[in-house]
DNA sequence: ATATCACCTAAAGCTGGCTTTAGGCCAAGA
DNA sequence: TCTTGGCCTAAAGCCAGCTTTAGGTGATAT
């Protein structure tokens, strides 16, 4: 069993953070002990659950829906999976995106790096758009797919 | 040369958004024809570089700051370099953030896939939080790191 | 006894990134 | 001729997700 300080302390999140998400309805199992919150193993997990789905992208309110499905017991285990799911591929989906974006800031790490040695872009900015040196040029394609 | 519609339509920005950006000093080059914005080359190649900025988490005036670096020519080579280079690290840590997401969610659409075949989550729950098999346990171990 | 600390609430405030609104210009088609 | 469509501006509005503020409680340390 933890006080709020020590979850904020924990997961590095600010104690306001953690009541407005109490207020939101994130922790419906939260007992409180004369006033004051008790997180307890169930609420510790939640809590990674919900790190987890504000990462995919999920809004408060729908982690909000997810936590009332687990509420309601067995009857929900179909919405649960879909959601899961959902985000699954949502989160492929951000991930390729940031990676397509990598391609193209390496890119111009190459490029700016040139630049700085030779004191212009010039020579490098010619090689575009397909002059490349093989590996850049992967980089450079990728970035602008 | 491209009109505002045109871009919008090429990249699924509204135009409002696109305005927006112009207004906020996104595009330094933007030349106007009796009142009316010209898109070229050079503003294209600027929004793909938005795109990936705005993907790697950088705010709307950071992203301006850095075009006017470009205005400023090649005495802010090493700051832009140093831009992309910070750019990059940020991406890659994102990256890791959801990939640990993802193992979360993948180990969550196993865990209700069971719980919906067998009707109840009691089995599926019991392996936990070490007796999962071997590759769903990587997934709820790489899920929680 | 008094001050400090960690907790509590309700409500207001903030921020970034758009989007909407209200009003206007100009050119082409019916 | 008139109306439709695409362009323009400035300014107000919107939203999520917090954070801050103002005011209060109760336990422990000096």
């Amino acid at each position: 069993m933890f006080t709020i300080g020590q979850v904020s302390e924990q997961f590095n999140i600010p104690v306001s953070t953690l009541r407005y998400y109490d207020k939101e309805g994130l922790f419906p199992y939260m007992e409180r002990q004369s006033g004051i919150r008790r997180f307890s193993e169930t609420e510790i997990e939640a809590l990674r659950v919900i790190e987890c789905l504000k990462a995919s992208g999920l809004e408060i309110k729908e982690i909000k829906q997810f936590m009332q499905w687990c509420v309601e017991g067995s009857a929900t285990y179909p919405q649960r999976r879909q959601l899961f799911e959902k985000r699954r591929a949502a989160v492929e989906q951000e991930i390729a995106r940031l990676q397509k974006a990598l391609s193209l800031l390496k890119f111009k790490c190459w490029y700016y790096d040139a630049a700085v040695k030779e004191g212009s872009e010039e020579r490098v900015s010619k090689m575009l758009p397909d002059k490349l040196p093989p590996e850049i040029q992967k980089l450079y394609d990728e970035g602008r797919q």
